[in-house]
DNA sequence: CGCCGAGTTGAACTGAATCAAGAAACGTGG
DNA sequence: CCACGTTTCTTGATTCAGTTCAACTCGGCG
């Protein structure tokens, strides 16, 4: 796959951009294959790269008296990044790594900011993935807040039905709030196949 | 206070806009002045309104199973919508009302997109709203995950003192996902003054 | 002055956490 | 291809934070 057909994607699932925007895009992005539990941001860095996943999954997760929460997954056609660093400018509260072997798209942040200035098109992408972003974050508050250990983990399941075989049991624990040991006894009644 | 000096305060919390955009802006803008408790946002309604909060308090809220559950409080400088009608066109899943007498200023959701798209600097001002938040959102889901009951409540009441003044406690306690009983138990130990 | 809604307090209950073992799956080298 | 060690997941017993239900207090308002 060429990155020509991965900005094609990402019109494909965003919106469309012009011949200029996308030809600029092209110069700057960089794809990278990499094996699972490769470590993309560091904590304390300055995240100054945006990833586009073309192929895989990554993760952002953070230490919490040292054990690892996860506080985002990123499948096919979503972009991750560290948003405290991306949005503040600060260094990253979390780390970002892949979660399978995985084909990236890396734009450097810097390139971002230039061409959200200089192509209308490209500042409503990044206004299109902040409020898709939002929306997600909303219902996950909603999800958080009133439903039960097995409501949470079957929400999750009915929006990503692959995420139980692509994913460690002990991520999607700590993603849905819980520990590993009630997510496993939540699964147990339904593990049929 | 006019409508020209609520836009100005508009550009000071957020951003700067053309004489042209603030023109156009206060031509189509409302100013109310309403009383506590006034819903502004039926559920079920197309929120075709976006209002931006100059003096007093207003909470999004939605009925769970009969019960009353607040989602988002806004005050002073604060713009208030229903998000997943605003953004996704569907009918609205909350309610929004005023929590003290307020004064509003109101813009509708169609002047708001037809200005976004003619003057590149109202579509920052909303892309920068978004990103606060959902920046605040993620911060959000941190806290309702991985602290306590008394963790919450003291976070809510760092970043915003006076909110015991100005909001009932049961609005504070199902915004903060616990009931009444408990955020009132929990307060009790601190209640010195 | 008495009522009514908001907040408080108490006692019993419960969903999930914690701590502690085990079982299964996985991959690495012989 | 199998044995061994490591990591991932499961199961069990106990504990605990917060809920639920119910009664009570307080302050304001008609």
């Amino acid at each position: 796959m060429t990155v020509d057909e991965i900005i094609e994607r990402i019109e494909h699932h965003y919106l469309t951009l012009t011949d200029e925007s996308k030809h600029e895009l092209v110069k700057v992005s960089k794809m990278l294959t990499l094996d699972k539990e490769t470590i993309l941001v560091k904590e304390g860095q300055f995240a100054d790269k945006t990833y586009f996943i073309v192929q895989g999954s990554a993760r952002a997760y953070y230490l919490k008296d040292g054990k690892d929460i996860t506080d985002w997954f990123a499948f096919e056609n979503d972009f991750i990044i560290s948003i405290n660093s991306f949005f503040l400018g600060k260094p990253s509260a979390h780390y970002i790594e892949t979660v399978e072997p995985s084909t990236l798209l890396e734009v450097s942040t810097d390139d971002i900011a230039l061409f959200s200035e200089r192509y209308r098109e490209i500042d409503k992408l990044g206004k299109l993935v902040i409020t898709k972003t939002m929306l997600q974050l909303q219902q996950r508050v909603v999800s958080i807040q009133f439903e039960t250990a097995l409501q949470k983990y079957e929400n999750l399941v009915r929006i990503r039905p692959d995420i139980t075989q692509r994913v460690p049991l002990t991520h999607i624990a700590s993603y849905l709030g819980m520990t590993l040991e009630t997510l496993s006894r939540i699964r147990k009644p339904e593990r049929r196949i």
